[in-house]
RNA sequence: GGGCCCGUAGCUCAGGUGGUUAGAGCGCAGCCCUGAUAAGGCUGAGGUCCGUGGUUCGAGUCCACGCGGGCCCA
């Protein structure tokens, strides 16, 4: 027996059951689990951290993260949901060091590195149970009870293991390399950390003469905003092909790029000379200071060509300074030039520098600026606007600064991880060759190492004594070649930096290096780490690479979507996932980026208490593809909630309501065969197939935008049309091969779209489920997740239907324009309605005229070839078949066309086929099959015309019409008194009407009609006992309408 | 400064390979209908399809250059 429901719903009260029922039943388990032995389809799930709250962009994350597995779980797959949580990292210590109140490396160091990394360990898991909460309530299906997490040894030990292949490849170095340095937290920061922390700055801009040795009286105009790159200064670069020009500038001679003249100085000159950057090269120059003279036998302070010198800006002249630029450290590497690098990890001068010994940097500046101006070395000095890299979480200007550390070799592979690439599927799919392919063209060697606390320790140990290397793949190996282990194993600062290894060559002490590792590679390792490969559970490793599916934030192109195909390319040479989701950020309904700061963050519990968490869900797969910016706020999931799954709740609970009154047992009565349903039964199952057939192309090529959108079409139709149409199938008394029919479609019907609905909105599909076929057949699986998706093949098909039954609609529209616009009451029947058109599904419509009529209230309908007394012709030409044929001719003819009239033209074209026009370049002949003849409203009569189209309705009213309008009139009257009085839609009443003798007459008249509609067992004229009555005007006669409950 | 994406009604979005008069939903106004419906229907107001050039018989659609917004990178 179906359950009694209400149209009134609070969806997520109704989530909240089904949370109770699958945890009551087990059901996620299952659900996740039923298809063990299938073949598998690998999801993987990018690791968040826990140590901040889920806002409402995780929402959209794991709805995406959700509905590809349920689908495919839905497909006959097994779907392994393995939970992650990504620990390691800065960020971690930002906020641990935020709590603590420390603010340099000396304060983590003086507290101790073992107790604050125990604070790290304990802060990641901090809104675990925020997260777990979150997680269930939207209803994504994640193995939470067993995760993998990044900091435990055995993920450690799959990550050193990588790296050990990784080293066996030779693929990783140690190297001077520029990077961007943060001096406060004493660590350099991935490409991806600068990004965060780009502001707009002023800085220092200054021109500096460099004098040309051998050549008195004449300087090179050398310009930089990093006075303090200065004292290291090893050679100028110009590009080779540019103009340069030596000029006279007052009491002195100049040498700068031609084009930069006016810009550069500031009053006149006069050009003595012409030269190309070439002409240039080799000369040498006066070092501005000397503290490294003489310190170096490789040739310095001399030009150089570079083509990366433009001379859009400064003086097309540009000083090297190897230690702090990356184009520096590169021409060093080309020259063999010297690099100085008098600098300290805290951005401090060493004693290399004596007048500045001690100061930071940024500070030393303007003494420098002043030092050179006093030696008259200073040409000119301004400040600089320009946008500049500041760490994102101290905020300390960040200095380009050389660095030893650990890299892998990652240029090498270029090629493959370009080809490699090609084999994913990238949606949206521009990412591919867009954003992604350019990323990877651009690759540079991964920068590995961090100098932090809280990581993946490198696992690169040194001898002290021959300086041998080695990289240890796994703790066993580690504690083989141990001298030495602290009492505490694990595999973290501080503990392995206490564990001194046996050197294999010279049997000397091997010490580990302080590094820790980029967390990025933590996450990207996790296909590998998630299952300790190679240490155990082989199989499931070899099962599960590469993925099939991940789905994340687009800003993890340079991220996790990286890292994971970096690794993969460099441990197998293949890709590591096939399919791969770009999602959009979460905008507020304005269009603004959510910010704490900003204060428009949306909480998502807000939605998920209101509206619900289904509705959230479909808001992000309907509203836009997962590639676009989503705007979000609660009205916008409001309307999805009543466009759709209200509409939806509406027809299940007309379904139930009337399958209840009824008895109807989809069990025990036995099913009409398809093919022998009524017209409108075989046109929503048709429909139903090309739904089903239409949503599971769109869902196998990750497109669920386009899924959602086709269900919620077809929902409409479902409501406002398949219901609409056949209600009164439904209420009749008759219980024939009609009715059964009418609920036998109806069911099915809503049973399937449980079934499309799964993957999306998990908790209104199970309710469907439950309530239609849970409460019906026990033997049916325990829920609408552990079911297969919908076959289209099963499904009826009648294109010829579906196409007779959209024009019947548009008819049907036409026409009650038509009484729309005469004031003619829908509830008032005419005689008849003529149709005109041209529609090829014709002969399919004819069957359709009864609904027609019904929809318009019309006693008939008839289709003509013409109404000219109501209508006329008009000849459009086809611009999309003439067009090809005539180009530069067609507004001659469209002319030509239009001079004539279109009667006379249109009779032509249907006797003979074609017309020919005489232009003046001479005769284009026209086929009729190059016009369209369309019908025009004559002024005057009830009629409308779209497109080729027309409807004309009989408006004149006879006698029989009227009092008929009147008896429709009267049970309308009668349902809104049942309504008002509280009637239950099944209770049977006494009925009487009190009133001028017309009105009495077509009581008696029509009582069977009235009898039927208001359920009435008795109608009587005249006074009688009412248990509510009401008085009323009809037609200008005063009416007492009274019923009585029997 | 470079790369990628986006710009269509007040709002959210559709608009294969160029083709006549650019659509839907929400919102607004008026009317209608209603015993599944918190619904539904009809009509109306509301569009320089971001701009400017170009290609073409014909451009929302293709090309170029701009403008505005976003993301990523320097």
């Amino acid at each position: 027996m179906f359950p009694r429901l209400s149209t009134t719903i609070k969806f997520p009260e109704l989530e909240e059951r089904v949370l109770r029922l699958w945890k009551d039943r087990g059901i996620d388990q299952k659900g996740m689990t039923f298809r063990q032995g299938r073949p598998s389809y690998v999801f993987f799930e990018g690791p968040p951290t826990a140590n901040g709250l889920p806002g409402v962009h995780h929402v959209l994350a794991r709805a995406y993260k959700d509905i590809m597995p349920r689908y495919m779980t839905m497909r006959g797959f097994f779907v392994p949901r393995k939970a992650g949580w990504d620990t390691h990292g800065l960020p971690v210590e930002l906020e641990v060091e935020k709590a603590l109140g420390l603010n340099s490396k000396r304060d983590i160091e003086e507290y101790g590195i073992a107790r604050f990394n125990e604070k790290c360990k304990e802060s990641v898991f901090r809104y675990e149970a925020e997260w777990r909460k979150l997680t269930e309530r939207i209803g994504f299906w994640l193995d939470l009870d067993h995760p993998y997490i990044t900091f435990t040894d055995d993920y450690i030990e799959s990550i050193w293991w990588i790296l050990r292949q990784i080293w066996d490849k030779g693929l990783m170095y140690q190297g001077h390399k520029v990077v961007p340095y943060c001096p406060r937290c004493g660590t350099p920061l991935s490409s991806h950390e600068v990004a965060l922390g780009y502001e707009t700055t002023r800085d220092p801009s200054l021109y500096v003469r460099m004098r040309i040795t051998g050549r008195p009286g004449v300087a090179f105009l050398v310009w930089t905003t990093t006075p303090w790159t200065l004292p290291s200064n090893v050679a100028l670069a110009v590009h080779p092909e540019a103009a340069y020009a030596h000029v006279r500038h007052g009491k002195e001679e100049l040498i700068l790029a031609k084009d930069l003249l006016e810009f550069a100085l500031t009053g006149p000159y006069t050009v003595l000379q012409e030269m190309r950057g070439r002409d240039l090269v080799g000369w040498e120059y006066e070092p501005l200071f000397d503290f490294f003279k003489g310190k170096t036998d490789r040739r310095a302070w001399y030009v150089i060509p570079g083509e990366f010198v433009t001379t859009e800006e400064g003086t097309g002249i540009v000083h090297l300074a190897p230690a702090y630029g990356e184009d520096d450290m590169e021409m060093s590497r080309q020259y063999d030039l010297p690099v100085f690098h008098p600098v300290d990890l805290t951005g401090r001068y060493s004693a290399e520098v004596p007048p500045w010994h001690g100061l930071f940097v940024k500070e030393a500046d303007p003494k420098i600026t002043a030092d050179l101006k006093q030696r008259g070395l200073l040409y000119r000095e301004t400040t600089y606007e320009h946008t500049y890299p500041f760490c994102w979480r101290c905020d300390t200007p960040l200095l380009y600064y050389a660095k030893t550390s650990w890299f892998i070799r990652v240029t090498a592979l270029r090629d493959q991880l370009l080809a490699t690439n090609e084999q994913i599927n990238w949606i949206p799919e521009h990412i591919k060759s867009g954003r992604y392919g350019n990323w990877l063209e651009n690759v540079v060697d991964w920068a590995l190492s961090r100098d932090r606390y809280w990581g993946t320790p490198l696992p690169v140990w040194t001898c002290e004594g021959c300086g041998h290397q080695h990289c240890v793949g796994g703790i066993a190996e580690l504690r083989e070649m141990a001298v030495r282990l602290p009492a505490h194993f694990e595999l973290h600062k501080p503990y392995v930096d206490d564990m001194i290894l046996r050197c294999p060559r010279c049997g000397g002490e091997m010490q580990r290096g302080p590094e820790v590792i980029d967390v990025w590679f933590d996450s990207g390792a996790m296909p590998v780490a998630q299952w300790h490969y190679p240490f155990e559970n082989q199989e499931e490793f070899k099962r599960s690479i590469p993925g099939d599916f991940i789905s994340e934030g687009i800003d993890q192109t340079r991220g996790w979507f990286y890292s994971l195909h970096a690794i993969a390319v460099l441990l197998f040479g293949s890709v590591c996932y096939r399919n791969c989701v770009c999602l959009e950020l979460v905008l507020d309904a304005q269009g603004q980026k959510m910010s704490k700061s900003r204060g428009n963050v949306l909480n998502p519990w807000s939605i998920i208490n209101e509206q619900g968490a289904d509705a959230l869900r479909w808001y992000f797969f309907a509203v836009s593809p997962p590639g676009i910016p989503k705007r979000l706020g609660p009205e916008m999931v409001t309307e999805v909630l009543r466009r759709f799954l209200l509409t939806l709740w509406n027809v299940h609970v007309f379904f139930t309501t009337y399958a209840r009154l009824d008895g109807f047992d989809p069990q025990a009565v036995p099913a009409v065969a398809p093919r022998e349903r009524a017209l409108l039964d075989r046109w929503v199952l048709s429909r139903l197939r090309g739904l089903v057939r239409d949503a599971t192309a769109a869902m196998e090529a990750y497109d669920v935008t386009t899924a959602a959108r086709e269900i919620e079409r077809f929902t409409d139709d479902l409501s406002n049309w398949y219901v609409r149409r056949g209600r009164r199938r439904y209420w009749k008394t008759e219980n024939d091969r009609d009715k059964q029919s009418a609920y036998h479609t109806l069911y099915e019907v809503l049973v399937t779209l449980s079934k499309l609905m799964a993957p999306f909105t998990p908790f209104l599909a199970e309710a469907l489920y439950q309530d239609l076929v849970r409460s019906v057949d026990g033997q049916a699986p325990e829920s609408v997740h552990l079911c297969d998706w919908p076959e289209a093949d099963a499904l009826l098909v009648d294109a010829g239907l579906e196409d007779a039954m959209e024009a019947a609609r548009r008819l049907v529209t036409l026409g009650r324009n038509v009484r729309m616009r005469r004031t003619l009451k829908v509830r008032q029947p005419l005689a008849e309605a003529l149709l005109v058109t041209r529609d090829p599904a014709l002969p399919r419509l004819k069957e359709l005229l009864g609904h027609i009529a019904d929809e318009l209230n019309v006693k008939s309908v008839r289709v003509v070839a013409d109404a000219g007394t109501y209508l006329s012709q008009e000849l459009r030409p086809r611009f999309d078949r003439l067009g090809p044929r005539l180009g530069g001719r067609l507004p001659d003819v469209v002319n030509a066309l239009k001079a004539q009239s279109a009667q006379a033209l249109s009779g032509k074209f249907t006797a003979e086929g074609e017309v020919t026009l005489d232009l003046p370049d001479g005769t284009v002949t026209v086929s009729a099959e190059e016009v369209e003849i369309r019908t025009v409203e004559k002024p005057g009569f009830a009629a409308a015309i779209e497109g080729n189209e027309a409807i004309v309705l009989d408006t004149r009213l006879t006698p029989e019409l009227a009092r008929e309008g009147m008896a429709r009139e009267l049970v309308h009257q009668v349902q809104q008194l049942r309504k008002e009085s509280g009637l239950d839609i099944a209770d049977r009443i006494r009925l009487f009407c009190q009133g001028p003798a017309a009105v009495e007459e077509v009581v008696r008249g029509f009582q069977a009609y009235i009898a039927q509609e208001t359920l009435a067992v008795e109608v009587q004229t005249g006074k009688g006992e009412a248990m509510t009555s009401k008085r009323l005007k009809l037609d200008g006669h005063e009416v007492v309408l009274g019923l009585v409950r029997v």
